[in-house]
DNA sequence: ACAATATTGCTACTCATTTTCAAGAACTTT
DNA sequence: AAAGTTCTTGAAAATGAGTAGCAATATTGT
């Protein structure tokens, strides 16, 4: 649930010299209406805002992305090969993380608050400034294992081989 | 400190169908002999080889490591905008995740066996194969939130703490 | 409403990465 | 060890996500 009004986004564009526009606010609204769980590239937004009927061009698009993800507005995700992927950025207790089938891309969430804790532990150690702390989780589903991901895997590269941890 | 011997490169390449050529020996032992921290992408790698005298083509070098990713050699790492990098991907207890400023790129590393055994509980839970676990922390410098970071930066702008590093 | 300047929508461009394909090299089988 | 098979390489061309340049347009502050 994100906290921006449409209100809140023109003072918050403004601070920073920048303009509220149409297609900024379409944007937005098309993230703020998107289901949890769910992720859009450029050019899938682009097809949703097509599909709206919305006349925003390719460049604004990527542009507004862009600029969204530095206002914090957004995150940017990679969670497949070649393109990035943004989500409502939003902050703790909804702040969460990912486990991506590098096969067939398909996404799960989850929340763990200790993340989170050992990203502002290293980030303040390191006298930096904490913009986002993502955890991504590589892995195959068992789906692609049948398909032949198997073959590619190395006899020494399994998941056996973190149960050594102390 | 990897554990691949050129005999086990070899018959981890052969077990698959692949071979072992000059090629991908070197770029082994490129990374073999990388510093501790230090991560390279293709074109780096590229110059690293031309430097040493290698007469390896670039699209080798691009196929080399895509390859090596997938066997589990090496770690794909996304630290910048726009190329990934690479190192050598170790087990515990030489696991470990990066601080990365936004701004200008340097990364630190850190370890915290904490993140493997959630990165290993969420994959369980999930029925799914485990490949790798990253934790990114993306961050700005002090320096450039200063400048006024996001907004106030020209483009070419990179934090300074990090030009006086070796 | 006006002036100043930020943004849009084109199009052309960049540049990391992939593909194509013929020549050469590594395993496998005689 | 030579021959056969298949994989790999290098060079060049292609791909494709994302960016830059620019004239027209929209937003903001006065
Ligand atoms: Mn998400
Ligand atoms: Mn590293
Ligand atoms: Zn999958
Ligand atoms: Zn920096």
């Amino acid at each position: 649930m994100s906290t921006y009004t449409s209100g809140s986004f023109k003072a918050e564009l403004n601070e920073k010299g920048w303009r509220l526009t149409p297609q900024r606010q379409t944007i937005l609204q098309v993230f703020q209406d998107l289901p949890e769980g769910k992720h859009l590239s450029a050019e899938e937004l682009y097809s949703v805002l097509q599909g709206q009927g919305e006349k925003i061009s390719l460049s604004t698009v990527y542009r507004t992305l862009k600029l969204m993800a530095r206002m914090g507005i957004l995150r940017e995700l990679e969670l497949a090969e070649g393109h990035k992927h943004y989500e409502i950025n939003q902050p703790y207790p909804n702040h969460h993380h990912h486990l991506v089938c590098i096969q067939c891309n398909k996404t799960i969430e989850f929340k763990d608050n200790s993340i989170l804790k050992v990203g502002l532990k290293q980030t303040e150690k390191a006298g930096l400034h904490l913009l986002d702390c993502q955890l991504t989780i590589h892995t195959v589903c068992p789906e692609a294992l049948r398909q032949g991901w198997p073959s590619l895997l190395p006899s020494n590269w399994s998941c056996l081989r973190w149960h050594s941890l102390p």
